[in-house]
DNA sequence: CGCTTTTAAGAACGATCGTTCTTGACCGAC
DNA sequence: GTCGGTCAAGAACGATCGTTCTTAAAAGCG
């Protein structure tokens, strides 16, 4: 009963952690995310509450569809050259790719929630690479490919793996 | 002639610095710089221009006093464990720590001058770390540095030069 | 058809944004 | 001492911020 949606909320929150993602969070106004989803006002703070809800939905969808199949790729590749190749390939693309990282150092300081997001997602990568070098390298490894996502030219992560001797030391 | 200034330039670039640092551009008000800095409204204009202007010369700065004294202390290592864990030690501390990173990922993409000011920063330390590894590693573990910063917690970078063959494959 | 419920539309709220202006305080030079 | 010039103080600007409110439109159900 009642009038139906005329948006899906999944596209909403995928078009959300794009402008975020372009912008940062108090780079993003309101009238941004409006004028960008194509939703109304009224219907943005009945679903979500309010712009930190929004944000927050955006960037728990963006960990579970980018960041959480990529650690699940990367446990399933045959070495440390394929994975961290994987990790970079998989992570630069993707339209709201950075968002993490955004919210890391933007948010991640002053939201405790956020925080928490952030944590698990790069303790999620360091579980996955902690299978194909010495255990202790993987928090290493896992900012390698964070860092990497900074640069404006793509960084050969991958190049590393030839010069890191196997796994057990 | 004229009345003397009552606050030093350099002492306010490095405190906007900081604020800049701990809240992002677009988190920082005007008026927080002006009650974080004892400094008015109107000198801040007279001084810097406008808001950018002053995030500009923070930025500056900060590489030119933060940054550039890193590279100098990577290229006077002794090989890359040292080089690292002086990487990781100077660049977690200092109280503008982080602007970098933030300017990096938060106006480097809209902002062509920053971007400018971020790519030579990256590029010193690129050519500070090349002196302890293989060439085409040295972006990676430019790289590296740069997301150890991002973590909640130290990641120990230093134990990656235990596992990477030295300079020349 | 009417009633109920949910969404869409858009004006409107006070607060804060970056910036500018006006006024008076201060200092060196004459 | 007073004049010229720079700075400090703070009110004020229009614009935009996140949020809320009022009203109309659209569906299921009796």
């Amino acid at each position: 009963m009642g009038r139906p949606r005329a948006f899906d909320e999944g596209h909403v929150i995928r078009a959300a952690a794009e402008l975020f993602a372009a912008h940062g969070y108090e780079g993003t106004s309101i009238d941004d995310l409006v004028n960008g989803l194509g939703v109304h006002r009224g219907s943005l703070y009945k679903v979500f509450g309010s712009k930190r809800g929004l944000y927050v939905s955006a960037l728990r969808t963006h960990v579970e569809e980018q960041v959480g199949p990529l650690a699940a790729a990367l446990a399933a590749s045959g070495d440390l050259a394929q994975a961290l190749a994987s990790a970079a390939a998989s992570y630069d693309s993707g339209p709201a790719a950075g968002l993490l990282l955004l919210a890391a150092v933007e948010r991640a300081p002053h939201d405790p929630e956020i925080a928490e997001l952030v944590a698990d997602a790069f303790q999620a990568l360091d579980q996955a690479l902690a299978d194909f070098a010495p255990p202790e390298l993987a928090p290493a490894l896992t900012a390698t490919v964070l860092g990497a996502r900074i640069r404006k030219h793509p960084v050969p992560v991958a190049h590393l793996a030839r010069y890191i001797r196997p796994t057990g030391d």
